[in-house]
RNA sequence: GCCGGGGUAGCUCAGUUGGUUAGAGCGUCUCACUCAUAAAGAGAAGGUUCGUGGGUUCGAUUCCCACCCCCGGUACCA
């Protein structure tokens, strides 16, 4: 019998901007939940992320800034490291947009929909601003004219585009979802995409012109179309497995019709594109849809959208410089509702981190070692996690992605910890009964084993550290030092 | 405008079949202890009773209606 595979993806951060704290959370809920998949079940898992690096925004930018378009998305791609060495990420693989199999894969893929008859060439209207020179969405036009040139008429430019017949997925989507109702999770995201979908979709454009815009997959048979940022992206999630080469491993990961697999977590903007865009896509290549999707919140900060000018925005780098990588991981996966909207701000921030970590979790380590060491009683210890009942509960919750709930239960048993400490007194009863004292010493650190196992998703480093402490009581140091506001 | 989510202690939030004195964590105050990172524990205060106004009901934070406020989306921005 073969392990059980497991596949997660992220969305793929587009690479015009530095990664901030709202990726950050993206990306360590997947790391957490790629960790429990991989080291406490035991499962071959793939966690995939990666860089959506073609579009007309980084060809601007690329251009703005004097540099070939790819070397600027080389440079970008790089800097990416220091987001996983920073948030201590464990992805398998990490995709580029550009990547000539991924591009191939896209290519591929397209040809696919188009012969299940789900691309079509059609006259594309887009309204053009003449005073900015630029087409404008809808939504950026306010009573039909430009905010910046109000009075200017917009001009309606009309060029051929190629069109995904997203219309011809509607009744498809809604069997999907009625199949499901754990597809999209929370279940009210479900309940959103439904009812959009219930209430008629209309295609959408997957190429531009080429003489536009260069930068991008070049659209199969076509030299003047390169596809739409969209449409290429999204085919990462399946490019990265190796599609459609390696079927094998595609399947093995993606999963089946009858058995999907795949896990896709994504921010609350993204739902259309994941839930139903993608799927849609999916549909139309033949391909099995993903398993569910899991839809976070945003950060905000000081109740407000972090902004530039508000001066509210949160750097993860400089989170971790001064706190450490565990500390924001602990506030991002237990801090921050794992589906709603969470607040950010230093205050809170370094509150957390005195109570739960310093306090909480540090502090109950450093006293019952040190109460094991003053009393002889060994720190090692072997068991079988997997029977323990409140294991139980915190897999439960683990399996349906619930992580702040999870660590909710751990960090319940740090604090029975301290309570049992208090109620039981061993460093009292050490000198009337040793032999009483040493076994309530013994059982704590068993709990502090315990407790280090569920750490291991979420803390990794901090787990290692605690498990260092226990086979050297005699050299133990704070896990989370004070750090004066 | 429309669609979705939300308005419960200072803060963050639980509260799914409507039922006695509405809960937790953090913060605050008091007390106690010393094994620990000047930390941990216990107790207490704190909600004009759960956005506002009606309604259904023996009884509603929980159901219905209207309204107010906040947030997000409103499709080519990835």
């Amino acid at each position: 019998m073969n392990k059980k595979r497991f596949y997660i993806t992220t969305t793929l951060p587009y690479v015009n901007a530095a990664p901030h704290v709202g990726f950050a959370l993206e990306i360590v809920q997947a790391d957490a939940i790629a960790r429990y998949h991989r080291e406490l079940l035991g499962e071959e898992v793939f966690f995939n992320t990666g860089t959506d690096e073609h579009g007309l925004k980084i060809y601007q930018k690329a251009i703005e800034e004097g540099k070939d378009p790819q070397a600027y998305t080389d440079e970008y791609a790089a800097k990416f490291d220091h987001l996983k060495q920073a948030l201590n990420l464990s992805y398998d693989n990490f995709i580029r947009t550009t990547d000539s199999y991924h591009v191939a894969a896209a290519q591929e893929f397209w040809k696919r929909c188009a012969a299940h008859g789900d691309i079509e060439k059609k006259i594309y209207k887009t309204k053009y601003c003449v005073g900015c020179e630029l087409e404008k969405t809808d939504s950026e036009l306010e009573d039909g004219r430009c905010s910046i040139h109000p009075n200017m008429d917009i001009q309606t430019v009309e060029e051929e585009n190629y069109f995904f017949k997203f219309s011809n997925s509607q009744s498809a989507l809604l069997e999907l979802y009625a199949r499901n109702p754990d597809f999209v999770i929370p279940p009210s995201r479900l309940g959103e995409i439904r009812k959009f979908i219930e209430g008629g979709i209309q295609d959408f454009s997957v190429s531009r012109l080429k003489r536009k815009m260069p930068w991008g997959v070049p659209v199969p048979g076509d030299p003047e179309h390169v596809m739409y940022v969209w449409f290429d992206a999204l085919v990462n999630y399946v490019s990265a497995l190796g599609w459609p080469e390696d079927t094998k491993k595609f399947e093995a990961f993606w999963g089946t019709k009858e058995l999907p697999n795949a896990i896709q977590i994504a921010g609350k903007d993204n739902l259309r594109q994941q839930s139903a865009m993608w799927q849609a896509m999916l549909i139309s290549a033949g391909l099995p849809p993903s398993r569910h999707i899991l839809i976070h919140g945003f950060i905000i900060s000081g109740g407000q959208k972090m902004s530039k000018s508000l001066g509210n925005v949160i750097d993860p780098f400089e989170i971790v410089e001064r706190y450490g990588t565990d500390a924001l991981r602990y506030y991002l996966l237990r801090e921050v509702p794992t589906f709603e909207d969470g607040d950010f701000t230093i205050e809170r921030f370094a509150e957390a981190y005195r109570a739960n970590l310093v306090n909480g979790l540090g502090n109950s380590v450093s006293r019952i070692v040190k109460m094991a060491v003053l009393s002889g009683v060994d720190t090692m210890y072997e068991a079988d996690f997997a029977h323990d009942p409140a294991f139980a509960a915190f897999k439960e919750y683990m399996d349906r992605f619930e992580l702040k709930k999870a660590a909710d239960g751990i960090w319940e048993r740090i604090g029975n910890l301290d309570k049992k400490i208090d109620e039981t007194k061993p460093f009292k009863l050490v000198r009337e009964n040793p032999g009483a004292a040493k076994k309530i010493l013994r059982e704590l650190i068993e709990e502090i084993w315990k407790i280090d196992y569920m750490l291991k998703s979420f803390l990794p480093e901090t787990s290692k550290k605690i498990e260092a402490i226990l086979k050297h009581p005699e050299t133990i140091v704070p896990l989370f030092p004070r750090i004066d506001a």
